[in-house]
DNA sequence: GGCTAGTACTCAA
DNA sequence: GTACTAGCC
């Protein structure tokens, strides 16, 4: 749900760009926001269990929409969901269930405008839905990779590192987890608002000038996350002038109890378990192979941090990652079967690291997630390896082909020459 | 003025 | 996930 009300009070240093302006550039896509409206197009069928590729061409238009303005997209999905958002998952299925029997039950009455309603309120983004889209990435050598929990911090990670230089999205979150550099609401011809943290300090609404990023990270929990509800009547002006006032939560709380709020004694360990999962989330790292926290734990950290989901092994965080086994019941994604569906062998899974002979996809199995020496070329931090001579001839020769390809298109396709 | 809760919106023929 | 807004404190 992303901090409610969070962007209109950051509207000042919210900024009109164009996906040209990222030229360059890689972009770490939130997919999820993608997903969501795609899937609106032919939810009816998606909800039936149907295929239906308009919610695939969606995405990849927008795939197509950046590589031509020579923006380079890391297409970036969620995985498994933690422990603490399990109420509000549970909440949600049962809304996308009474929607769906809203629809079939406007259907035998004949009502198909409400029907489409109901049915676009009850579409699941499943993980096979995802797999679909990402069988396409390959074929099409898009970058991806299937984040072990939230997207969002994956997202982050991916910019916390340089591995990309910027994410898109709709989604507030990302402010909190840290996130550098934002292009929100990005649509169909490239127009979206960028943000970036480094103009944080000019924010007119709310004065944000001698805030630390932990000084955010607790405004925003306190003003209701996804992992901690508000206490009630606190949203982000209160809670941005009791963090501008006392500096941390702990003194914030003593303030409130010491007026007379009642603060249930749950409530602080629950701020805190929020600000470690912002922190230290599980993500995968795709130069390590391996599942990390996207920023380090201190050693003297000695609190349980199971409330993050559990670690996985290496073979699995890679087969989650690369799009080959479901993130959340760790079974294998195996190709549609000739009635079109999607099936998961339920004999195909991966435990405990070990992983199983059907374990992985078949088709361009060699193909990672996020391509590790493509990946290696776009570090700028201090580990960053050579710059091979190889790599700049095949970089030349991608880059000529690349604008053949593009020259031709134009000449010939007039619906290339739309997306400008 | 700020918060809450409700509604409407995202696609696209 | 978002934005907008009526109604309440």
């Amino acid at each position: 749900m992303g901090i409610q009300g969070l962007l209109p009070t950051l509207k000042s240093i919210m900024h009109p760009r164009h996906a040209q302006e990222y030229a360059g550039k890689r972009a770490a896509i939130d997919t999820y926001s993608w997903l969501h409206k795609a899937v609106l197009s032919c939810s009816r069928d998606l909800c039936h269990g149907r295929h239906n590729d308009k919610y695939i061409d969606y995405c990849m238009r927008r795939v197509q929409m950046l590589r031509y303005y020579g923006v380079q997209p890391v297409l970036v999905f969620d995985g498994g969901s933690l422990p603490m958002k399990s109420d509000q998952e549970i909440k949600r299925a049962r809304s996308r269930k009474e929607n769906l029997e809203r629809a079939l039950e406007y259907e035998r009455l004949g009502n198909h405008s409400a029907a489409y309603e109901c049915y676009q309120r009850a579409v699941d983004i499943t993980p096979a839905i995802a797999f679909r889209l990402i069988q396409v990435l390959r074929q099409e050598n898009v970058q991806y990779v299937v984040a072990p929990y939230e997207a969002d911090a994956q997202l982050v990670f991916l910019a916390l590192n340089r591995h990309v230089d910027f994410v898109i999205t709709e989604d507030s979150d990302l402010i909190v987890y840290g996130c550098p550099q934002i292009f929100f609401k990005m649509d169909k011809h490239g127009q979206g608002v960028g943000f970036q943290i480094s103009d944080i300090t000019a924010n007119k609404d709310i004065d944000l000038s001698d805030f630390t990023k932990q000084m955010i990270l607790e405004m925003c929990i306190m003003s209701g996350c996804d992992y901690l509800p508000s206490l009630p009547g606190i949203g982000v002006k209160r809670s941005h002038g009791l963090i501008k006032r006392f500096r941390t939560y702990q003194k914030a709380l003593k303030h409130l109890e010491a007026k007379g709020v009642l603060i249930d004694p749950q409530y602080e360990q629950g701020f805190h378990r929020a600000i470690l999962t912002f922190r230290h989330h599980r993500v995968y790292d795709p130069v390590k192979k391996e599942m990390v926290h996207l920023t380090g734990v201190p050693s003297e950290l000695d609190t349980n941090l199971d409330f993050l989901g559990p670690h996985l092994p290496q073979t699995t965080a890679t087969a989650i990652a690369r799009g080959e086994v479901d993130p959340t019941t760790f079974e294998s994604f195996q190709d549609f079967s000739s009635s079109g569906r999607l099936v998961a062998d339920s004999n195909a899974t991966v435990q405990n690291g070990v992983s199983n002979k059907k374990v992985g996809f078949s088709a361009k199995k060699n193909l990672p997630a996020i391509n590790s020496s493509r990946t290696h070329q776009h570090h700028r931090s201090g580990s960053r390896p050579c710059f091979q001579l190889s790599d700049l001839k095949a970089a030349l020769v991608s880059f000529l082909i690349s604008w053949g390809l593009v020259c031709i298109l134009l000449a010939c396709n007039p619906q290339v020459e739309s997306l400008v």
